[in-house]
DNA sequence: TATTACATGTAAGAAGTTACATGATTAG
DNA sequence: CTAATCATGTAACTTCTTACATGTAATA
């Protein structure tokens, strides 16, 4: 009843920014890295719509354009609220199991709404999960190899190392933190 | 028509291996990193079901078992021309940027239902997409780096760093296939 | 005897995909 | 005049999720 998808997050997010079309999002969708998302109308504009119906953004229709009428939306009250709490969640062992984008969607957005002691707690809790679970797959690879042929054995290699990269970089992205709160600035 | 799920894929590939019930499939996804797949029931028999209609796959009933009976499944010759079709297609652009997971899919099946030949041509696509694909994302940071937030930032610079690390990878992979080459050796 | 593991399935609903439909304005 | 870009939407279909339903055998 109260879940929202991830694109839906991802729209909140945006919308956070600043006031956008649905025609705004798709752009962004089909021409930057957030384009893991799709950009396709059957989906973006279904998804406001409910977002629309649950309180958590309202519209108005843009009327200074020459162009045919442009929808802006911005999220309500309720809806910054939702993504805070989406946003600031505990990060569990599940999350970095099959939840890795979710989780990077959720960072993204840390400066804009959220603070850089959240950042910090984020990054934390990150790193803690992929410090338990990345020597259970190392653990799995190592017993199961030999019975894996070649292929499979680096298919699994993949996983790992993507996870160990994803490791270090919540070790850079936490001195960055570290070194911008010592320096007192932003951006 | 005949565009089949990525979940159907994982089960003819699983089955291409030995024939497993519908049960099998599941504790597979239930216990081994090939859990980025649901093993939900209502996820897999549904599937099942539908590879059993469009005739990729055909399942007998064990009866040697004392337990409940159980429905075994097996590719037929229309299933593995339909897998091998799919593993061995060309990689694009699109492939990596949306669906890494897809590849790694394909490849990690490479050893048991395709040659050697294929999985150093596959490593090979691999690279060059990458190589590709990379520089437009480093591009793009340097380009809008100053307008990003810190956490906007780095979420990008994780999604870059990923992707070198999958370069690495397919470099070191290749590598493990030539040595298996000069050698003779398999797994 | 109660729980756990084995084992297969269905039903309702959510959310995405592809394709279609519509319409205004500007650039070539 | 034609194509491209801006802009919003709908409909049919597919697939997955969650929750329920059922039943057997072994184990604690």
């Amino acid at each position: 009843m109260n879940d929202i998808s991830l694109l839906a997050y991802a729209l909140l997010g945006l919308l956070q920014q600043e006031p956008r079309s649905g025609y705004d999002l798709r752009k962004i969708f089909a021409s930057t890295p957030m384009g893991t998302f799709s950009d396709s109308p059957g989906a973006i504009y279904p998804a406001l719509e409910r977002l629309g119906k649950r309180g958590l953004v309202r519209s108005r229709i843009e009327e200074t354009s020459g162009l045919r009428r442009r929808r802006l939306f911005r999220p309500t009250a309720a809806g910054i609220r939702a993504f805070k709490t989406w946003q600031t969640k505990t990060i569990v062992r599940e999350d970095v199991i099959h939840s890795v984008d979710e989780l990077m969607l959720r960072f993204s957005f840390m400066d804009e709404t959220g603070s850089a002691a959240e950042a910090r707690r984020f990054l934390k809790g990150l790193k803690s999960e992929l410090g338990g679970y990345i020597p259970n797959l190392r653990r799995y690879l190592a017993k199961n190899s030999p019975d894996m042929p070649l292929s499979g054995r680096l298919a699994v290699e993949s996983g790992i190392r993507g996870y160990e990269t994803l490791f270090r970089w919540a070790k850079t992205a936490m001195s960055a933190y570290s070194k911008r709160k010592r320096r007192g600035t932003r951006r």
